[in-house]
DNA sequence: AAGAATCGCAACCGCGTACTG
DNA sequence: GCAGTACGCGGTTGCGATTCT
């Protein structure tokens, strides 16, 4: 199927963007809100094409950012969950609050690949460099730093609990797809074998699509199936925000040194 | 001081996918 | 079910800033 170009590139402003066109787009948002981005451009007045407007404003217009350097514990989570998620920049960027996808995908490729392959650590696979590699081969001897398995947590460690706890998201609802166990997971060393499993038996009884999706992880702890298999409440009952079964329960995972069981993953791919 | 090399990051490009009629 | 459209994502590029020689 052909595509058509996503605006006419004739008459468009390619390059920096200048500050009045900063300032005609954030005021355009502003008053507007995010909208068609394809006809933004021309309703605020610029010469641009839609795909430029977004992508200013989420990287470097957006009100909510954080600018500044990565704190060492971004980049022990950047590292924790590149581990797990591989290139998914959007997913890792929204557990780490007032950070784009952009911006942790260019952090990564200009300090942290440094910094593992400085380590012997292979920044694609996670997997020490010299390690004879085998296809079904279960990666577990791969630590990110020591600060994770002391048992007193440090000042920093807790903060990133807290931030992970409340992933800094809005609520909102997500998409649910078939449930993606992680198993035999011991942190702090991550256990990357993911495994994917059809919609169990409970869920089957939703019509799809389904409307969340669930990353289980765990901690050393059992995590069986019973653990891992839809809980048995009502399924209109569940919330499928970011929060979900965080604090609900007295038996926590400890995942990526944090209190927590269940993470939602907004748009895991199953391919 | 100046040219070359390297770095860092903003922005672009193309593709996949969801949505709509 | 299909085609067209729009959006979002990940890979890549371009270029100014910085460091090196």
């Amino acid at each position: 199927m052909g595509r058509s170009p996503c605006c006419e590139k004739e008459h468009m402003n390619k390059g920096a963007w200048t500050k009045e066109e900063d300032e005609r787009l954030v005021s355009y948002i502003k008053s507007h809100g995010e909208g068609c981005w394809r006809s933004l451009p021309r309703a605020a007045g610029l010469l641009r094409c839609g795909k430029s407007c977004r992508l200013r404003w989420i990287n470097y217009l957006r009100p909510d950012l954080k600018r500044g350097n990565f704190t060492h514990d971004e980049d022990e989570l950047i590292i924790k969950l590149h581990s797990l998620l591989g290139n998914k920049w959007s997913l890792i960027a929204a557990r780490l609050p007032g950070r784009t996808d952009n911006e942790i995908k260019n952090y990564w490729n200009t300090h942290i690949k440094r910094k593992l392959l400085s380590k012997g650590i292979d920044p694609s696979t996670h997997r020490a460099i010299n390690e004879a590699k085998t296809e079904d081969q279960i990666v577990k001897d791969v630590s990110f730093g020591s600060k994770f398995e002391n048992t007193e947590k440090s000042v920093d460690q807790k903060q990133s609990k807290k931030n992970l706890n409340g992933f800094g998201c809005k609520e909102e609802t997500v998409e649910y797809y078939p449930v993606v166990v992680v198993e035999e997971a011991i942190c702090p060393d991550l256990n990357l074998e993911l495994k994917i499993s059809p919609p169990c038996q409970n869920h089957r009884e939703r019509t799809p699509p389904y409307t969340a999706s669930r990353f289980y992880m765990e901690n050393g702890m059992e995590c069986s199936s019973e653990t891992a298999k839809c809980q048995t409440e009502d399924s209109s009952s569940i919330s499928y925000s970011s929060s979900i079964d965080v604090s609900s329960s007295g038996v926590g995972y400890d995942f990526l040194g944090l209190k927590t069981r269940v993470l939602d993953f907004r748009s895991m791919e199953m391919k």
